[in-house]
DNA sequence: ACGGTTAGGTCAGCCATGTTGACATATTTA
DNA sequence: TAAATATGTCAACATGGCTGACCTAACCGT
């Protein structure tokens, strides 16, 4: 197991006399809030998508489709970490009631390329919304720099060996998305 | 563990209510980290937890009670939010397997306190030492004032309507804990 | 002492979403 | 033309949520 150890002696105002003097007391504050923070994140686009008949393995299919338009199937099972098998099943659903299309590629049809519909586009933007709303919120409460912070924080949370292609195709996401307007 | 409340800005730049409608981009980016990161978060403890045939949600409860010895089970539910039907499947296991004991409430003979044995303590560090690591790792690549912004940011994230009852229920553990040493 | 409430447990079944393994089809590439 | 690639699909299974119904034991107020 990796060395816990690890020096935090500058910072008291959340870690307090707990860690003073122990050295191996787990960052507890940091775990539990995470769990909180990741339930409640989650819970608004849930309710939505309740109502609709999905769940959040739709949510996510969607987001991705939505943030890279003509993604190939092979890309968003990358991403996801998911078999094929359980992306089909969502994915189905998904083009069947008309919130994403596939595309043959144009160089290669084998590719089924993905898209989000006008509908599709609409519901991705409106769970984005609800997210977006309360990341502003948290980060209205902060100071002017929290949102570097967080995204700093969040990255380095992140597996070193895949961080790099993380921010490279959340990067890709962005750049096209203002490519497009 | 010193007070975790933030005090909310009434003249903050926009509210998350205010979000919606004013045609802003959502926060992409972290939306999408927290996705990444929060899956390599939950990563760690799940392959150590496979191994013992144990999923995610033995690890929820097994850690609550190693945090808060003597919870009784209508806390727990309440903590993960869950029915006391899913939380007595994977309670029984721990219990069976001896990582977890039930006792007798001491006041009210109808309550079943929880309790971690040796063994689920030995598995519940185990597990917050994974991801301890982790976020140790990813403050010490921060600035001195990593960990108090990563909690302001994470509080501010969680509901505001129990956000309260979430550092109380935070506290309260790290009280009783350096309580017991 | 009794009857209602509370703490907790349990059975039965359903749903969502992950898994493996095997196989099919179309297309590209060497 | 043969192999590799991109994708889809069928079947079976596991995990961990859920609802509804029902149970015991213990507490508590009258």
């Amino acid at each position: 197991m990796a060395d816990l150890t690890v020096p935090v002696a500058t910072d008291r105002a959340f870690s307090g006399a707990e860690w003073a003097g122990r050295g191996n007391e787990p960052i507890w504050d940091v775990i539990e809030l995470l769990f909180f923070a990741y339930r409640d994140f989650i819970g608004d686009p849930d309710d939505v998508l309740a109502k609709l008949g999905f769940g959040r393995a739709h949510h996510r299919v969607l987001h991705f489709v939505n943030r890279n338009p003509g993604m190939k199937v092979a890309e968003l099972l990358d991403v996801l970490k998911i078999t094929k098998q359980s992306l089909g099943r969502v994915l189905k659903q998904l083009i069947d009631q008309g919130y994403v299309v596939q595309k043959e590629g144009a160089n290669d049809r084998r590719q089924r390329l993905l898209y989000v519909t006008a509908k599709g586009e609409t519901l991705a933007m409106k769970l984005a919304g609800l997210q977006t709303a309360r990341i502003a919120g948290a980060l209205s409460e902060l100071g002017p720099n929290a949102h570097e912070v967080a995204c700093r924080f969040l990255t380095a949370m992140i597996n070193a060996d895949h961080r790099d292609a993380v921010l490279r195709f959340i990067a890709r996401a962005d750049r096209a998305r203002r490519a497009r307007g």
